[in-house]
DNA sequence: TGCGGGTGTCGTACAGTGTGCGTAATGACG
DNA sequence: CGTCATTACGCACACTGTACGACACCCGCA
């Protein structure tokens, strides 16, 4: 026997129960996800998640081994909300697609990026392994090689985790502060000039920034996957 | 008077103390920054910062307003150890001498990437500045404009802080295992082959990554960067 | 020289955390 | 009916971040 894996993917499911228990993991993870989109993370405590499920702080115990795997699964779970085109033109709005919505997702789920982070072995997880088949699929019929396409994955990856690390990041800060994005902005203007003044070219970059109309957050995540896009397109020419 | 922002880099200084107290700010940072090397993000308390100093567990609280903000400390502190080439031949040099500079400091501190996501207002931080800074310069003197180029900015840092995420989440995961990368990997292998059965691209994808010689980490990272920036270059020509 | 007052340090205390353990209840099977 | 496996739960432990108040120190001023 090999001995067993510190994950939850490699963990068999208990045995199917007969009875009709008061707890369920799909139950437990999804009251967690509430918690967290409602709360945020670190206002996630086993004993909040107890009351909220109307059990026992540690009744969860029996369906999850500890917080961590919880927050695996919880991972998971909202990985599995990401949908995937199902009858893409080709490979980029493929890639695409999958990307907005993983975007989108994240979005709602502003406590994704940071978390994301601390769970091992996130490649793995089903949800997460049925986006990667998805976009093999996706980029080798459109004639990049196994080796490529994987490349190519964990270059879209990294972008797309990136992209909504920073921008999570800052929704997070904005909503802490209990304003809107605009009371916010305007506060932080002072302390950001200040701040910048000292460094000409980004001051000169804020200012262009400034002055332009379409500078949305949208836009920008879509600027950069368009530039990944372009640079895996011209691989994909030149061979 | 504008209202104090809530983040470090808008807080004042503490004004100068004549004498020489026992504590300074870069002291508890440099210790917080030895203890998560050593110990990992979790390991970090204030006690046991304290314990370090030689300190009670308190006193570090006339220094930092609370431990969020010495993680943001700490993490501009790491940041500060980025290099930045002084005179590099073009754009890419310049932007990829210091990728890879980003990329293994973050591995050298591998709880980084995990931290960064719930640092709010990394942006302004002076380190992030200063990289910030040598970037814009280097992409506006080489034909961006000043728009082009912050777009430019903020794809590359998503990518880099997205790919660090992910080898960061495989080195600690190692790490806690306890084992070398190699035995990690055999006994990985069963568990990740049983998940991936169903998925017949990631599995072809990891046959023929198997089979490939050159697939360490580094080569794809710098895979990955050469593709946005062929990217970026395609644009800057267009213009 | 003496004396406030400001500053840094630290002990205590409080509310809250994850979770190990023992126990009780529940239902299925022989 | 008894036996057994499984879940739920209360309690306890070690530990967390940090508010508060007391205390010791050093400064400039009288």
């Amino acid at each position: 026997m090999t001995k067993e894996m510190p994950t939850v993917w490699a963990r068999q499911p208990k045995r199917q129960q007969r009875d009709q228990p008061a707890l369920s993991r799909e139950q437990i993870v999804s009251a967690a996800l509430e918690l967290l989109d409602a709360e945020g993370p670190e206002a996630l405590s086993m004993r909040k998640l107890g009351a909220r499920l109307n059990a026992g702080a540690t009744s969860m115990y029996s369906h999850v081994a500890n917080k961590e795997e919880l927050l695996e699964l919880v991972v998971d779970d909202v990985h599995g909300e990401i949908q995937l085109p199902e009858t893409p033109a080709n490979w980029r709005e493929a890639v695409s697609g999958c990307a907005h919505s993983l975007r989108d997702t994240y979005l709602r789920h502003p406590w994704m990026a940071a978390t994301v982070g601390s769970v091992p072995l996130i490649n793995i997880s089903p949800n997460m392994l049925r986006m990667s088949d998805y976009l093999l699929q996706a980029l080798t019929s459109a004639g990049f090689s196994y080796k490529a396409a994987d490349q190519a994955l964990n270059a879209i990856a990294a972008y797309l985790i990136g992209a909504a690390t920073f921008e999570a990041a800052w929704l997070v800060t904005i909503q802490r502060s209990g304003q809107s994005e605009e009371q916010w902005l305007e506060k932080l203007m002072p302390a950001a000039e200040e701040a910048i003044k000292n460094y000409p070219h980004v001051l000169q970059a804020y200012q262009a920034q400034t002055e332009q109309s379409d500078n949305s957050r949208e836009a920008n995540f879509s600027n950069g996957l368009t530039c990944i896009l372009d640079g895996l397109e011209a691989r994909l020419e030149k061979v």
